[in-house]
DNA sequence: GTGCCTCGAGTTCC
DNA sequence: CTCGAGGCAC
């Protein structure tokens, strides 16, 4: 048990008076204590100890490791304190959210505001114009509050959109958000900006400082802090205020308009924003915009641009959801702060793919009230002013080590190189030569006609994209072992009594370690008996795997997560697909088969193939296969709908839909919408003026139906 | 064939 | 965020 544990904290002698061997010791047993804690509290839902006590021996790692800050590197094992974001390591439940939380489309310019103005009417079919509110977009952090017969019941931060934290206990200490709520509908959920205000943010680190605790970089960060605390009395004692201006589940409408709904929900107990204004166009809506932006600095909290959205409700409805943002909103984001700095060189760093990137390395600087030493530069042409012939590249900004260059972060986190100034350039700089090959192996760097990015071609010959392609490898979509991370694969492939270099070579860790009988992997810094048992645990709990996530794993270019999943659900079993891909050559059967599957193309196509092609490659993903049990994959469960799962044609002129809704409303019932009628067509919706491909479908027996019936059908 | 729209992949930082 | 692939309409 750790020293630390159910003990207050003055009892504890100070960090500054350890040794170092101490700090070790004391630091092992406390990351030991507070992960099975994690394990408790989260696979067992039943701690074995107080929040409180969690806390103290979470403060107490940190302090050692400030203390001592090489600790982590050098104990081969990660600290809960670094673990951010990483599942629930920080102390709350998971939420899945009933309706997602989406993120919104993001606009950087006037002209962009009328473009999603014009798209929102085309998409309608609508030439009368339509309204939209505006109102300001809080820089906080999002949650949705659910109110069951008028209580609340769960409070939610976004997560991931899908995946939240249930912070429910904290939530209700925050004055802004009711406790009950009197006629309201059986079921609502509240969304909205949890925030801090500038007077109280500053009088909050006052008080910070003055108890020597530590102080927040700015009010957004301010907001998170308080609202993530485990003890909901320190959240309490935090000056945190909430904005609502959106809704989830409801079991009745709060009203038809945007307008009328965020008012309901200023009637229901809520804080709405002042500035929300309904706008008959893009017009009014830039003006409200500009007066937005007039107030920002007297306001008295952060903002960070202005959101719009289509007041009518029905509208809403019809324009519904990209993967991941409405069509029926936008944020029209205010322009990035910028700062100017010196460029101190230009690293090249080389991603899983082969790809070349510069990282600019900067005297640091305070952007966005975040201090920036490193940004990228996108790309090759973004350096060069100039190309091997002497022309003049497009977009080419000639930047050069020693010059002055304009940061900004990009949505907020990203910083990025913006420009140049030509006028600081000393004299004597020489324009940047981008490496022609690969820094970490020396192999030659090419680069494909029209591509932006440079690529080394030593493939898996490159310990560089070889311990990338791990990290992919690990990582949290893929085969996500629990206790190996980024930081555990570098170690291990750099080991040479354990050496990983292939994802096979993680299965057979176990076996290798016994194997040795002199320096085991239990008897390492960083690694006691448990670890080491926990680890090898985990590995094997993994050796059986479903095959989207083994394609996704293999990090072939072109294949992500969707791709996987859609090659997974076609062959089902890796032996077909192994057959398939080995046998496929442009104009081969299996080629027409693979090009075949809605979403594969030949691009993606040739990328498997050239994996399956080449010897290292194929070696490493055989080995590795040997070690595995891969599952075939389970069917999608599908949409609940009559629609779900039937090729539908859409022809002739549709009278209540346009094309676009008419596509997008039948995929989201989960029917593929096809172009052209054939066999695999179940259904027609034609409407007047149908021609050849109503007769293909009585040519072919498939069922036709008019734009009535199908709304019918789909219970509209 | 061109010009949209949409989505996915890949990359970056703290 | 940026780039490119894929798919569709014209």
């Amino acid at each position: 048990m750790a020293m630390g544990v159910g003990m207050s904290e003055e009892g504890m002698r100070p960090v500054t008076e350890l040794s170092r061997t101490e700090a070790v010791a004391e630091w092992a047993d406390l990351v030991q204590a507070v992960l099975a804690a994690n394990q408790a509290y989260h696979r067992d839902d039943a701690p074995t100890i107080s929040d409180a006590d969690y806390d103290r021996m979470k403060r107490r790692l940190a302090a050692l490791e400030a203390a001592f800050p090489d600790i982590e590197a050098t104990m081969n094992q990660q600290s809960p304190t670094s673990m951010v974001g990483a599942a629930p390591a920080d102390g709350f439940g998971k939420v899945a959210h009933r309706l997602r939380m989406l993120s919104l489309e993001n606009a950087f310019s006037d002209e962009e505001v009328t473009e999603f103005d014009e798209r929102v009417r085309r998409f309608l079919g609508l030439t009368d114009a339509v309204a939209y509110t505006a109102e300001p977009k809080i820089d906080g952090l999002s949650l949705s509050l659910r109110y069951e017969a008028g209580r609340l019941v769960q409070a939610a931060t976004r997560g991931d959109g899908e995946l939240g934290e249930n912070v429910t206990e904290n939530a209700r200490t925050i004055r802004d958000i009711p406790q009950s709520l009197t006629n309201a509908p059986a079921v609502l959920e509240v969304r909205g900006e949890v925030y801090m205000s500038h007077a109280d943010f500053s009088a909050l680190n006052q008080r910070q400082a003055a108890a020597e605790e530590k102080t927040f970089a700015n009010p957004r960060n301010a907001a998170a802090g308080s609202l993530r605390q485990l003890d909901a009395s320190i959240t309490a004692s935090r000056p945190l205020r909430f904005f609502a201006y959106a809704w989830g589940e409801v079991s009745d409408p709060l009203a038809t308009t945007q307008a009328a709904a965020i008012a309901r929900l200023n009637t229901l107990g809520f804080q709405t924003n002042p500035l929300t204004m309904l706008c008959a166009g893009p017009e009014e809506m830039l003006a409200h915009y500009r007066r937005i932006e007039n107030q920002r600095a007297t306001l008295g909290y952060d903002i960070d641009g202005v959101v719009y959205k289509v007041n009518d409700l029905a509208l809403q409805a019809r324009l519904g959801f990209r993967s991941s943002t409405p069509r029926w909103a936008i944020a029209h984001k205010f322009p990035a702060e910028l700062a100017w700095t010196e460029l101190l060189g230009i690293d090249i760093q080389v991603g899983r793919t082969g790809a070349l990137s510069p990282v600019a390395r900067l005297q640091p600087v305070t952007v966005g009230g975040v201090v920036v030493s490193n940004a990228t530069l996108h790309n090759e042409n973004y350096i060069a002013g100039r190309d091997s012939k002497g022309n003049v590249i497009r977009d080419g900004k000639d930047i050069r080590v020693g010059d002055w260059v304009q940061v900004y972060r990009a949505g907020d986190v990203i910083p990025k190189v913006a420009d140049v100034d030509l006028d600081r350039r000393k004299i004597g700089a020489e324009p940047y030569v981008f490496p022609q090959v690969c820094p970490e192996c020396g192999s030659p760097a090419h680069r494909e006609a029209g591509d932006s990015v440079r690529r080394c071609t030593g493939g898996l010959i490159c310990p560089a994209q070889a311990v990338e392609r791990l990290k992919h490898f690990v990582s949290r979509n893929a085969f996500d072992i629990e206790g190996l991370g980024a930081k555990q694969v570098e170690l291990f492939f750099k080991d040479t009594l354990l050496p990983v270099k292939t994802p096979a070579d993680i299965f057979t860790l176990a076996a290798r370690d016994a194997a040795n009988p002199l320096q085991k992997l239990k008897n390492r810094d960083g690694f006691g008996d448990v670890s080491t048992a926990k680890l090898f645990a985990a590995i094997e709990a993994k050796r059986t795997i479903p095959l989207d996530r083994l394609l996704f794993s293999l990090g072939i270019r072109h294949v992500g997560e969707v791709a996987a999943g859609l090659l997974a659900r076609h062959y089902s079993t890796w032996s077909a697909f192994e057959a398939a891909i080995t046998h496929a050559t442009p104009g081969s059967p299996e080629w027409a088969d693979l090009t075949a599957i809605d979403g594969v193309g030949a691009v993606m196509a040739q990328s498997l193939v050239e994996a399956f092609q080449n010897p290292a490659e194929r070696a490493a993903m055989d080995a590795l296969v040997a070690e595995l049990q891969v599952q075939p994959v389970v069917a999608r469960g599908a949409v609940d709908s009559p629609v779900a799962g039937k090729t539908v044609v859409f022809t002739g002129t549709l009278e209540k839909m346009t094309r676009a809704e008419a596509k997008a409303r039948a995929e989201a019932l989960g029917a593929k919408v096809a172009g052209s009628v054939s066999a695999k067509t179940d259904l027609v919706v034609a409407g007047p003026g149908a021609g050849s491909k109503a007769k293909d479908a009585e040519r072919l027996g498939v069922e036709l139906i008019d734009e009535d019936s199908w709304l019918r059908l789909i219970g509209e």
